[in-house]
DNA sequence: CATTCGTGGAG
DNA sequence: TCTCCAAGAAT
């Protein structure tokens, strides 16, 4: 029980240690040993934006929100469109619906300032049972255990787990917890991610710079790198459809807001068909529609699609069945989804 | 528990 | 070209 408990100490010790050597400098985070307190808001708007997706595709729009909305109720007062808008390129849009609706919650019925509680931040729209604990332990300094993928990653390892996920989640998160330290929690959260983003890699680890490497099972076992198992996953459809790009004499584009609930819920796009297996034509209106030489691909979580897109002149005095016109001074294509940018590029290329 | 939901970089 | 996958949440 005695050496069970000096292990578990020491792996927080190595880690927090080696984290005071080599935490990456991220627009989001207070470097170790910097006293300043961390702003609840910041740590929730990176973790939200984190969420399955890289460091390198997250900085640039953390930067930009930041200095865009300073704090949670300037965001609140932001119109959905700009927030959908500076979200666009990011994906999982969900997010940004929620980051607005937990904005506003916070705004409206804390008074701005984030509740300090895993259960009270659980209750809020968009945050879950990761990002909940990451603030908690981030913003707040509170010991909760945060259990993303790097931290089963180094947990399978570390334990040498062959149970595949996500079975094997309640008990990684189990390790997890009986490593968390009550001192620096935030730190060694953010040790640990750090760890397994830059030396416990999915494919390659660098095991012999890890400063686990003495007590990691499977690189200990040699089996380091085909660990954590997972399930397989299933192979991805192809589905097909067709994409009209209007403009109207005077450069007003044809578009659409997307449904809230849904792929692409709450986005800028363009009008068209429905995608599946088979292409299918829905022209938004009667037109003189050119077949535009090429195609649109793009991949999404769970199919491929193919787009045909046809494009139009449409006289001054037209007027849509649905959708609405954007004038050009108002159309931004950096407000799309990558995959109607895409077809946007590809018109404007022809 | 399984499915839905984006994107771009790495190998 | 193709698969994997990245600080997950909602349903």
């Amino acid at each position: 029980m005695r050496d069970a408990e000096i292990t578990v100490c020491n792996v927080a010790e190595a880690m927090l240690a080696w984290y005071d050597r080599n935490a990456r400098d991220l627009p989001w985070r207070i470097p170790p040993g910097d006293d300043t307190p961390p702003d609840p808001y910041r740590v929730w708007l990176s973790e939200v934006m984190l969420q399955q997706t890289t460091v390198a595709a997250v900085r640039e729009y953390f930067l930009r929100f930041t200095t865009r909305w300073p704090t949670v109720s300037d965001l609140a007062a932001a119109p959905d469109a700009d927030v959908m808008g500076e979200w666009a390129g990011l994906g999982y849009y969900a997010r940004a619906r929620n980051l607005l609706k937990c904005a506003r919650v916070v705004a409206d019925r804390h008074g701005g300032t984030f509740p300090d509680t895993y259960d009270r931040l659980l209750a809020l729209p968009g945050i879950g049972p990761y990002t909940a604990a990451a603030m908690s332990a981030i913003a707040f300094g509170r010991p909760e255990t945060v259990l993303d993928g790097n931290v089963e990653r180094v947990m399978a390892r570390l334990y040498e787990l062959h149970t595949p996920l996500p079975a094997a989640k309640p008990v990684l998160h189990a390790y997890a917890t009986a490593l968390t330290p009550r001192n620096r929690p935030g730190d060694y959260a953010q040790a640990v991610m750090d760890l397994g983003a830059t030396i416990c890699t999915p494919k390659s680890p660098a095991c012999g710079i890890c400063p686990l490497r003495d007590r990691c099972a499977a690189r200990l076992a040699g089996n380091a790198a085909q660990l954590p198992k997972k399930t397989p996953k299933k192979p991805k459809p192809t589905r097909r459809g067709t994409i009209y790009l209007a403009q109207r004499s005077d450069g007003a584009w044809l578009m659409e807001r997307r449904p809230d609930h849904g792929l692409l819920g709450g986005m800028l796009g363009w009008p068209g068909s429905d995608w599946a297996e088979t292409a299918q034509d829905a022209p938004p209106l009667q037109a003189d529609w050119t077949l535009l030489p090429g195609e649109v691909r793009h991949t999404f979580t769970h199919f491929h699609l193919i787009l045909t897109v046809m494009t139009a002149t449409l006289p001054a005095d037209s007027a849509p069945d649905s959708g609405f016109f954007l004038a050009p001074d108002q159309f931004r294509p950096s407000d799309l989804p990558t995959v109607m940018r895409k077809a946007y590029d590809l018109a404007r290329s022809k």
